[in-house]
DNA sequence: ACGACATTTGCAAACGATTGCAATAATAAA
DNA sequence: TTTATTATTGCAATCGTTTGCAAATGTCGT
């Protein structure tokens, strides 16, 4: 009983604690106290020292709604899941997910705290819900989303903000990526190195990043001599279930006329993968086939995933760097990820 | 060039409009006009509606940061990935992630927003750091860790949280989680009714969830009168990496002695699967397989994996629940998410 | 026309930390 | 010892909203 009460009393004390009173405790100014926290050289380390103890005895921690007000820093960065409208991308796509895993990273080893939202939040002004608002610093967009509206929209209030996406557009905010272009030729030259001839384009080509990965697509034709069938161009959603959709229905209604599948993203890889076992086609003997991302479980398949990976971690780092160099006033440029070809079986030695 | 001083003007003025000037603007004070902001009915309507669209047309938006300092509310709520110290689980973790999306989505519904760390961030005393410290209004715990120091900490300090785990264990904090024994039970039933005689258990089971699984695969041998072999306990961390290395050493020593795996999570499911494949072990011929979660590449694995659903929209639905109960000072309680068989390939008609 | 009463508004004090500047204490120089 | 100088500390204003209370305005019955 006593000890309850003692312990009720500790607790409101402290969760009482405010600056002025621990300043108080430590018989000195809140002035003082508050440069000591912040390991301000004007006090003497003595000083700093004592109230430092002090405040982690009555585990005391500042106010972050009062320092934001003051200070006009938030150190939260705000994290956009910019989905394309209509499909379920979001939950779906590992590889979104993982790069929100790696900005949480890069961002707490800056000292940032990250707050997610998905474009449905926040209704439409982003500058102004997030930054006008002081809810946080700067905004991370995962997508440029098939228009870019909302994007340009905050770009004009010229706000700190970094996109993930073709990092080749011309904007007036800095954009990170893979390297698109790259990406799509390795990936169809190495099936046609494998012996495909007739190599199936799996993607929204209407899609900036996939755009420039078509653009890779046809280069490695032409690099081959290979001619370029329109008709094997499938523009579906980034999504397993498309894929599975479009290669059963292609399948039904033209047979089984390509050898080669090079899909925008391992999802759609595993979709269409799915649909051809269930026929039956021999992978990679019948149709070699190559994914886009290297999610976790590429190389879990079977057969496992040949596919194109991109540092979603050396992504993270830069998309941070940049949006720092942004709040400091350094200039920030746009920025290309590394991006490089993981072989495994289901298109080797087709 | 007259444009851009205009919109710069434009853009200097919004940048720094503040409720006073709104309300100058407006011709009415500051508390009025915070109040129409509010749509507080103390003001007439017809005040509101203009001020309101003032501060539409000159898009002015509260500063968080003040707001938060004044009411003592952030409708900010911190979600924590407790992940488990040495595993790399949380990256790879389609299933964590799943919830984090969900999670996004129920607070906001709600008007929250959702400010995600790993147990990395943050130190060690959650509830000085996100609570005492007007960061947020409450956490919410991903996994209860092997330990529950942490969580025990911050439940201590009484502040508002909920955890997601194993809900049938007796704290002082509400538990949002699975039918762990259900789960444990009716995958272990299936594959026995599938004709599985010597049934493998994958998984962690120091862990409070997965112990409740084990109870549950426990149970269905016994019902089924079947004795349980400690050997065929593999205690592994909860990836698919360890379950791959597991079987396969496993199978190097003592051979193919089991003819199902009941396995803690798809990732887990998944890693056993390949090293099974590898070995041309059929499924589920010869060795049935079931996972948990049931993430989206379950079905699209080949075979499709057989698994346990969760229903991560509602567990996530319930979380905020909760956790918005205590916020209110509704008592909070645990709550039992259904858990479902999902029957599929790898385990069908063995 | 005048209280009585309900509706609308405004005043001013918070919320808790930070920081330019002034004040004090400590030290060195003269 | 006094003054110049530097190292430490404190004062007080400020960040932008919100809200209890008082003031003003309007409505109505008599």
């Amino acid at each position: 009983m006593v000890i309850r009460i003692v312990r009720q009393k500790k607790l409101m004390l402290d969760s009482k604690l405010t600056l002025a009173k621990l300043a108080e405790l430590a018989g000195v100014s809140p002035s003082t106290a508050s440069r000591a926290l912040n390991n301000n050289p004007l006090i003497k380390q003595e000083t700093r020292d004592k109230i430092r103890r002090l405040a982690r005895q009555h585990n005391y921690s500042v106010n972050a709604a009062a320092s934001r007000l003051r200070t006009r820093k938030t150190h939260v960065v705000a994290v956009i899941l910019n989905l394309i409208e209509n499909t379920e991308q979001s939950t779906t796509d590992p590889f979104l997910l993982k790069i929100v895993g790696d900005l949480n990273q890069a961002l707490n080893a800056r000292g940032y705290e990250l707050l997610l939202s998905n474009s449905f939040m926040a209704s439409d002004d982003w500058a102004n819900y997030f930054i006008h608002s002081q809810r946080a610093d700067g905004i991370i967009v995962i997508g440029q989303g098939k228009t870019s509206d909302k994007i340009d929209q905050a770009a004009e209030q010229q706000i700190p903000m970094v996109v993930w996406g073709d990092a080749t557009a011309k904007t007036r905010y800095p954009i990170v990526g893979g390297d698109n272009f790259a990406g799509g030729l390795l990936a169809t030259e190495h099936l046609i190195n494998q012996g495909s001839k007739r190599i199936m384009f799996l993607g929204d080509p209407g899609h900036a990043e996939m755009q420039e990965r078509f653009q890779g697509y046809g280069r490695a034709h032409s690099n081959a001599q290979l001619s370029l069938d329109e008709d094997l161009t499938g523009a579906i959603d980034i999504t397993s279930k498309a894929a599975y959709a479009f290669i059963n229905q292609r399948i039904r209604s033209k047979g089984l006329d390509f050898d080669g599948i090079v899909a925008m993203s391992d999802m759609i890889a595993l979709g269409a993968l799915k649909a051809l076992k269930e026929r039956y086609v021999g992978i990679p003997g019948d149709v070699a086939i190559i994914g886009y991302d290297d999610i976790p479980l590429a190389e879990l398949m079977h057969p496992s995933l040949s596919t194109i990976f991109q540092d979603t971690q050396a992504a993270a780092e830069a998309m941070v760097t940049q949006l720092l160099n942004q709040l400091d006033g350094t200039p920030a440029n746009s920025q290309i990820i590394d991006t490089s070809l993981v072989i495994r079986r289901s298109s080797e030695g087709k």
